[in-house]
DNA sequence: TAAATATGTCAGTTCTATTGACATATTTCA
DNA sequence: TGAAATATGTCAATAGAACTGACATATTTA
């Protein structure tokens, strides 16, 4: 009997201070959802090549801001340089990123795509850039500004950093 | 010797195919940097209970759909019925969910946030939402229903799920 | 020259997710 | 009615990605 399921209601709550605001759950579904979608493109993508999300994220910033140092890196990622290390060496050994000493200081190892690696890089920044071109394109005119912007925003360095 | 440290840069690279456009690295950056301080503020709360991400996403969905059963929230959040389980379990032994037989399936178990949980959802869903206020405070009138409507574009659910 | 800095590495741990296999209760269908 | 499908739970093993703490090396700065 194919019975039409009764969602079952919340259970009665205590009051509330009514000093709250409501949150704006429509944006936080939103964004946990664009992201789940997003992200998902690029681990596709990567388990071709035995990589995951952290191997992506270093390999984009390092290909985005070539001669990156690992200090810089692990500020943008906000990891710590341990759980960086076993990534970047694998990164390194399949020769998507390779290091070059600093100039003004030979403490430093400063990071660079690799032909292989830039190569990588961009084919999921490709994936990706489809995504928002099939989204942008539903949308009208401005929305890309308009997004960058309202994304801008919500990060704690509201500029690009 | 504050020596201005001149960046080093990219390695040339092969000629590309002009085949595919530019991909859109303002978007590609600007989400991740607004995904990794968005759910940065929750994670700080979280702390405080023991809980981390995993708990979170759950605690969330069953706070907003209760009376969700465990294979609806699988597929909401795109992980495996093993991965849910252990963090299932630790939320319904600290009483932030509980479970009910479904009314017209008794095979189900579905899922509802008690009033600890609830309460909890509501505080991290406070601070997630003070972040978009203060953000939406920068931007011109409408950005919410704009940013609303460009982070629901990207997701593969176009609508909201 | 001593202290600070940039990086690397070793060891141990935690959290989150995975796959595969199997058990139980309940519902649906032939 | 009985077999198959469904919803859920659980055990075991594993992987990936992060963490803390401690310590080593090379280099720069004070």
């Amino acid at each position: 009997m194919e019975q039409a399921l009764q969602r079952q209601t919340a259970p009665p709550r205590p009051p509330v201070e009514p000093s709250a605001p409501e949150p704006m759950f429509d944006l936080i579904e939103a964004l946990f959802f664009a992201y789940r979608d997003f992200v998902g493109d690029a681990d596709r993508l990567l388990l071709r090549y035995n990589f995951g999300r952290a191997h992506h994220r270093v390999l984009y910033f390092v290909d985005r801001r070539p001669g990156l140092s690992v200090a810089e890196l692990l500020d943008l990622l906000k990891i710590t340089k341990q759980s960086l290390s076993r990534v970047l060496k694998e990164l390194i050994d399949g020769d998507y990123i390779e290091q070059r000493p600093g100039l003004a200081d030979r403490r430093q190892r400063l990071l660079f795509a690799t032909d292989a690696g830039h190569a990588l890089a961009l084919e999921i920044a490709h994936v990706q850039s489809r995504r928002f071109a099939t989204a942008l394109a539903k949308l009208p005119a401005g929305a890309r500004e308009q997004g960058a912007a309202f994304l801008a925003a919500i990060s704690d360095a509201g500029e690009g950093k």
